[in-house]
DNA sequence: AAAAATTATGTGACTTGTCACGTAAAAGTT
DNA sequence: AACTTTTACGTGACAAGTCACATAATTTTT
């Protein structure tokens, strides 16, 4: 079981030379290390979730929002902003009233302390969009959207859509 | 409170337009869709997590692998692997012997029936790669790989080098 | 040779996310 | 008007991930 064709270092780098590649794995990885970084960024400015930090920005912009709203803007789902909503309550960032214009929906609108924290917090993470901003130019960016954007569109597609060709052998 | 400068839904895709140009939150939103997509497909093919996938395509490729080649070749942390093989072992997709060249680390392997699960997952992953495939040339895939890495080496920098130019006005 | 530092892995606690479901309200259809 | 379908949001269960820590083994330093 020892005995293979290549010694195990070369093997295992030919896998990750393979793995390099795979965009499916790159975007996974890019993405969970640029959320470490904004919890890092968020922990130096204060205590705010990913998730609070979010809506605090979306309410600072286009408040008051609904939670659908926020999931919209945002390209997450209701349920994550549900489960914070309340926390944010407590905490004093938000109010959550009941839309006069559709009794189903919650209408959630910053404090003057959740525009202190916002403030506060806006800081640092404006700075890092403008770190990155001087990472990428503005054609890179529409350059990076664009990819993105195709590979939404391949990964949302249905199911056997992707795997049609697969019965034209 | 209901007095604002732009009526509602004006506000509320204004702010999504802004938000579709935001790099994190883009690749967040793609990444975690991927992820859906991956997850429906190993659905379809048996009972797979995307972790426990993973491993037996490592394994079938590079094996017999430790716990931080295979998280270094996916670009994932040692603790969800190590979390996966004692379910896979219990399966009986795979075996974990300890290393005799280093006895703080566990070997792991393949069984055939590990193999038999491989081997009839792999149609439907290797059919999603080949429809990316069909959806992005290669040059394009380079292009895609090369804004990566460099978004990659932006949120792995250490904090205060993101911020440093806030430093000089 | 002994001590100190580093590394491999397993585990627990926590975060961010998805999905399913329930309830109530709104919209659409008959 | 009554019925049916869709929608908003809250909640529970689960998955994928990070981090901290502990233990044992290995490597490096003294």
């Amino acid at each position: 079981m020892t005995n293979h064709t290549k010694p195990r270092p070369d093997r295992v780098k030919a896998r990750q030379l393979e793995q390099n590649r795979n965009l499916f794995g790159r975007l996974s990885a890019a993405s969970l290390a640029s959320r470490v970084q904004a919890q890092r960024m968020l922990k130096s400015a204060g205590d705010l979730s990913i998730t609070e930090w979010r809506v605090l920005w979306d309410l600072a912009e286009a408040g008051p929002l609904t939670v659908t709203e926020m999931a919209a803007i945002q390209r997450t789902d209701h349920a994550l902003i549900s489960r914070a909503i309340p926390v944010m309550v407590r905490k004093g960032y938000v109010t959550t009233t009941i839309s006069q214009a559709d009794r189903r929906a919650s209408l959630i609108e910053l404090t003057d302390h959740g525009r202190e924290v916002f403030t506060r917090t806006s800081v640092v993470m404006s700075a890092r969009r403008a770190a990155l901003s001087r990472t990428f130019s503005e054609e890179e960016v529409n350059t990076f959207i664009g990819l993105i954007d195709r590979f939404e569109a391949f990964v949302e597609a249905p199911l056997t859509e992707n795997l049609k060709t697969e019965a034209t052998p």
